[in-house]
DNA sequence: TTGCAGGGGTCAA
DNA sequence: TTGACCCCTGCA
């Protein structure tokens, strides 16, 4: 049975979903480009992650996204928003296509696409980002998935959603240190905690200015304005923010400045020159800064 | 083999 | 404005 779902041309097979006419998605550079941590890379190029409670395996070719363990409902209720397939990226990278710079960003990086992220998981996962690399985020993140949260079953092996909010405020800090997250775990039960008993109501955020959101989200132990940009902008809360860490700075104070620049000097020219596509220029910039190592003199 | 620097920041002084 | 911070990896 095919179907047709906002514009897409949709279809159940084999207890996977399909989606065909996808453009603008490449999964290495959607999943490779920081802003997730939760899948991984398999042999032959597909990745394996979990999603709310559905884990799965994706794959993309030639237009044709195919999503396992997963019906038409779960398309519908989960992936088409997670993967933001109502937006129209084509038309994004036309507007950011303004300067050399960016024309190249885009080019290497074709197939980013911004995922919608479950916020208090993102929130989470960006505070142990803090002074750390992406596999240790990656252990990190999915240690405390296997130490708290529930098991899934899928292909005989077995995954794991990420814990609520309750079972880790509810957890031992002595506990939550076996997942390895070092001075960030005492930041992560505290968080918990403050999510827990109403202290910060993450679902207000939507409903905030951006400067307001990440006001709120500072007040948790371990945020600062980096994290709490990630935050607001993985979790597709608002997209007029541009995370800035080593890499974005590097790549703005090169290829931009041609000089040392300070944080709030980027930041004021990213809301001036991108403007409320700040946030999908810097997965652009940070993708291609990466993966060339800009700045690092490599 | 052992030792040391440093990492997609934040906090405290 | 500057160092410390858990833990791990890469590289002498």
């Amino acid at each position: 049975m095919v179907i047709n779902y906002k514009g897409y041309e949709i279809k159940e097979q084999e207890g996977k979903v399909i989606v065909n006419n996808v453009r603008d998605f490449n999964p290495v550079h959607i999943f490779e480009c920081g802003q997730c941590f939760r899948w991984i890379r398999q042999e032959d190029g597909s990745y394996t992650g979990v999603v709310k409670d559905k884990a799965a395996v994706v794959r993309y070719m030639n237009g044709k996204l195919e999503i396992s363990n997963s019906a038409i409902e779960d398309l519908k209720n989960i992936w088409f928003d997670y993967f933001d397939l109502g937006r129209d990226y084509s038309e994004i990278k036309r507007r950011l296509s303004k300067d050399e710079i960016m024309k190249k960003a885009i080019e290497f990086g074709y197939g980013i696409r911004l995922l919608k992220q479950d916020l208090w998981e993102t929130l989470i996962s960006f505070i142990i980002s803090a002074n750390n690399r992406i596999p240790m985020i990656m252990k990190v993140v999915g240690a405390i998935s296997e130490m708290y949260g529930s098991e899934i079953i899928m292909d005989g092996k077995s995954y794991y959603t990420f814990p609520d909010v309750d079972k880790l405020a509810g957890s031992a800090l002595e506990q939550l240190e076996m997942c390895r997250g070092g001075f960030r775990c005492k930041y992560i039960l505290k968080t918990a905690q403050m999510v827990k008993d109403g202290t910060v109501n993450l679902a207000s955020l939507a409903n905030m200015t951006t400067d307001e959101a990440r006001e709120e989200l500072k007040r948790f132990p371990g945020v600062g304005n980096k994290v709490a940009d990630c935050t607001i902008l993985y979790s597709g809360t608002k997209y007029d923010v541009f995370p800035t860490d080593v890499w974005v700075k590097r790549v703005m104070e090169e290829l931009y400045f041609g000089r040392p620049a300070t944080f709030s000097e980027i930041q004021n020219f990213a809301a001036d020159y991108f403007g409320e596509l700040a946030g999908f220029a810097q997965q652009y910039l940070f993708y291609y800064a990466r993966e060339h190592k800009i700045g690092t003199g490599k």
